[in-house]
DNA sequence: TTATGGCGATGCGTTTTTTGCATCACTATG
DNA sequence: CATAGTGATGCAAAAAACGCATCGCCATAA
């Protein structure tokens, strides 16, 4: 759309912080996007950007011009994404903010889905944790966004919640396994891999420890999934994670997965579930292709997790 | 603002229904600006007007984008007036829509004591009943609304209510200008001049008359509040008003104005008050001059009718 | 039926705007 | 004090927008 490329320069070099950067990155000379921008400065009727000799720097008039830049461009996509929407084939693009716990099978999943019967819909996903996925809904870089723990910007608005127990893992040969659930007793002496502190099922499980004055084994901590659940294959210990980042057999009692590996769900009197917050910009009109995906994540949590679920 | 001419452009095509009409209108030639017409439409991807032989006029697709260009031309205002705002000097442009009632004594006080503090700021005002206001909200065409009546649509955002009792008025010397408070039965056989079926002034003397089985003896029906006061001078007819569109003078029992004109109140029991409903655009964010014009209004109606005022 | 007037679309030459190159002025950094 | 980075600017070339004349279409009137 040719009469956004003023904003869309402009939100660039927000970005990059330097007009040459931006030129760059939009491939275009520095000198025309540098008058491009003078050229608003000029017809706002005060300069948007501070000039340091590293770069440019946006003022208070700034903040308040790139925010109505993105809201712009967000909106022309969600009218777009309406107006193709009026001749069936359903068109756009979804950006998703989530943490790796989300992005990790049940995503993927979900998207393969929705894609399989709207082809021309394109996603891109953003692995950002609490926080930082809340302001890019802000930015407007993410239309919705998954996050644990409590949300923090008024600006965040729910549209569904799923609680979520914590589960350990373990190989299927290790005594816990034969147990339905888990309690942190249980856990005391057993080699443990905790998730990083910022995790959400980290901060549950300190809760619990907490509460029950329980010191686990701790012998590896990491922020990546693949590495702690590989590394049960390995060594009796124990894991922890919750339902959504498992493979859906893997939580199921007497099933098993390929790796070996099974998930048993501890007492929620150790450790308190984690509560899985799906929202976007508070006020903010989805475009089409947003909304409906939305439509569908409510619509499986529903179906995957009824007793943990609300809309 | 440059890179909005194209969007003002399709405003003022879809406004007139032709482009050669909105061309006249935008100083331009009919063909620069049918070119950038159907620029756009190439660059949407579909047209947005259907071509009539007598004009155009907007398609679905042509509806939803229009919508979206007004909320970005009042959104870019917004920025703009809230931009000047950090300088110090308030400026814009309020776009307030309102019946003849409030428009007659009540906003021409209003908006000169806010300009007396703010004279870079403009106003707009549109004589304009209850649907006709509502709709241009919606349209974009006016940032406040002042409605009588109920509010229909679910887009409007009630920002404050005042309870207007209905006044009888007549001359000084008239017999029911003894009293404090008048009686729909007090006004059995004297001649009575009532406003038009629409206004909401009647449609409240109308309820009343319904409950206590009472039919005033109309003599004269307008719809202009001047007609209806000044000819009470001539004749001992009485009229009905509510407060405020009357002179703040008029009201106070005992105070009498130059014209020598009294107003005394119903009793609510016989006639129900009306509600004056003032309100904005759901959701929207208003310019800071509208904002602020917004914040002496409800300021001034809660000292003015501290006891019938609701925010 | 034909004539007419109003409508949007389009080809083409002219005017206006935008772009890119080269270069300047400035400022941190080493 | 040299250097490498930044944004600003003069000028000529390229691109876009514009206005005029004109086309084809359709509803209405004669």
């Amino acid at each position: 759309m040719r009469h956004m490329t003023n904003l869309r320069f402009i939100d660039a070099v927000a970005r990059e912080k330097s007009i040459r950067k931006a030129a760059e990155k939009l491939a275009i000379t520095s000198t025309a996007l540098n008058r491009r921008i003078l050229q608003v400065e000029d017809e706002i009727g005060q300069p948007l950007f501070e000039r340091l000799s590293s770069g440019v720097r946006l003022n208070t008039a700034g903040e308040l011009f790139v925010q109505h830049v993105r809201n712009q461009i967000a909106d022309l996509a969600r009218v777009q994404s309406q107006i193709s929407d009026l001749t069936g084939v359903r068109r756009g693009h979804v950006k998703i903010a989530g943490g790796a716990d989300v992005l990790r099978f049940f995503l993927p999943e979900l998207v393969a889905q929705y894609r399989s019967q709207h082809n021309a819909v394109t996603f891109e996903m953003l692995r950002q944790y609490g926080d930082a996925a809340e302001a890019s809904l802000l930015s407007l870089d993410a239309d919705l966004a998954f996050v644990f723990a409590p949300v923090r910007t008024a600006d965040f608005q729910v549209m569904a919640t799923a609680r979520q127990t914590v589960h350990c893992l373990m190989s299927a040969s290790h005594p816990l396994a034969k147990k339905d659930v888990i309690r942190l007793r249980d856990c005391i002496d057993v080699p443990a891999i905790l998730p990083t502190a910022k995790s959400g099922v980290r901060q549950l499980l300190d809760v619990g420890q907490m509460k029950r004055s329980i010191t686990m084994n701790t012998i590896i901590e990491s922020d990546s999934f693949e590495f702690m659940q590989n590394y049960l294959v390995h060594e009796h210990a124990i894991s922890f994670q919750i339902p959504i980042s498992l493979e859906p057999a893997i939580t199921s009692n007497g099933a098993q997965t390929a790796s070996g590996i099974v998930a048993r769900p501890f007492d929620t009197d150790d450790v308190p579930p984690g509560i899985l917050h799906i929202g976007q910009l508070k006020g903010r009109v989805l475009p089409v292709a947003a909304a409906k995906f939305l439509d569908n994540v409510i619509h499986l949590l529903g179906q995957r997790y009824p007793d943990d679920f609300d809309q």
